[in-house]
DNA sequence: AGCAATCAGGACTAAATTGGTCCTGTATTC
DNA sequence: GAATACAGGACCAATTTAGTCCTGATTGCT
């Protein structure tokens, strides 16, 4: 299966904790404590947000982090780009060494581009908003159709 | 960046090595020699490829492989199911043990579905045929505006 | 028959990634 | 100036992945 770094994962859950309150300074203590997330990793997840422009940061006594933009104008493509690098299924994309051992592999790589901006663009519409929202349990009353849908798979 | 296996890039050389010749039976031996591939590997991903239904084997002095159907007719995302399993972009998604450690992570698996859904109907629309015809360069005297078109990128 | 070729199906080793920890430095508030 | 927090690395350990090899089973040819 195609993975998807745990670190992204975490991103995701610790992102979505500090949406709860847009404008708001978290420690990182504080996010490892309400996500479950242990505090280094959070510190290693919150030092990429930064440079990526997903989070704020404020030095010093009173400082923390705080998400730049509503959670709904962060998109999980973002959040994947800024983790793990740009979007791409491929090993040999970064333009590293040109060669690859297997030289047919080359004349096809045109074709996983395509792939490529596919799946790009499907990240690029699903926002941290979307992840958070739709399926929480906030009560048992929930939703007609919903019934339906979702309870098909066991939580998980 | 999301990692695709380095065998299923290999894979989609040596199947597009045989889909020059559809109908004929190859040998790891011979396929190997061709794709650049090793052979012990060219070997592993026939045993993943088989089962799977997108090549038939023979046994025996006369045996091999070929393609069973059409390199228009294989996806790319049957390729990679069939090598890396299921394709989704989380790590917790076989239904294995239900506790993640971190349980805030799984009320939002939910809108995980909905990537992964994405990024599935976008492999299954890319062929195998998609990923060799474009860019082949069968003879030396290549079409005049490859020229332009291909060594922009160094090689891959 | 018997022999050679070829796939089937694992076990196993080695290398590369990834996850996670820690340490030192810098900024900011009180 | 002391305490609090982030910044930015280096670094180690564990998991995954790639790749090799070995022992069968099957088929065609001599």
């Amino acid at each position: 299966m195609i993975r998807l770094s745990k670190l992204t994962d975490y991103a995701i859950v610790v992102l979505s904790e500090m949406a709860r309150q847009v404008g708001t300074v978290h420690t990182v203590a504080h996010l490892a404590d309400r996500s479950g997330v242990p505090a280094p990793t959070v510190a290693k997840l919150m030092k990429a947000m930064t440079p990526a422009g997903l989070t704020t940061s404020q030095r010093g006594a009173a400082g923390g982090y705080a998400l730049s933009r509503p959670a709904d104008a962060i998109s999980i493509a973002e959040i994947i780009t800024a983790l793990d690098g740009p979007i791409a299924l491929t090993a040999c994309v970064d333009g590293a060494d040109s060669q690859c051992g297997v030289e047919q592999l080359c004349p096809m790589r045109g074709g996983w581009e395509k792939v490529n901006r596919a799946i790009r663009s499907a990240l690029e519409e699903v926002t941290l908003a979307d992840m958070m929202a739709p399926v929480t349990f906030p009560a048992p009353a929930a939703a007609p159709n919903s019934t339906a849908a979702q309870p098909a798979r066991p939580a998980h």
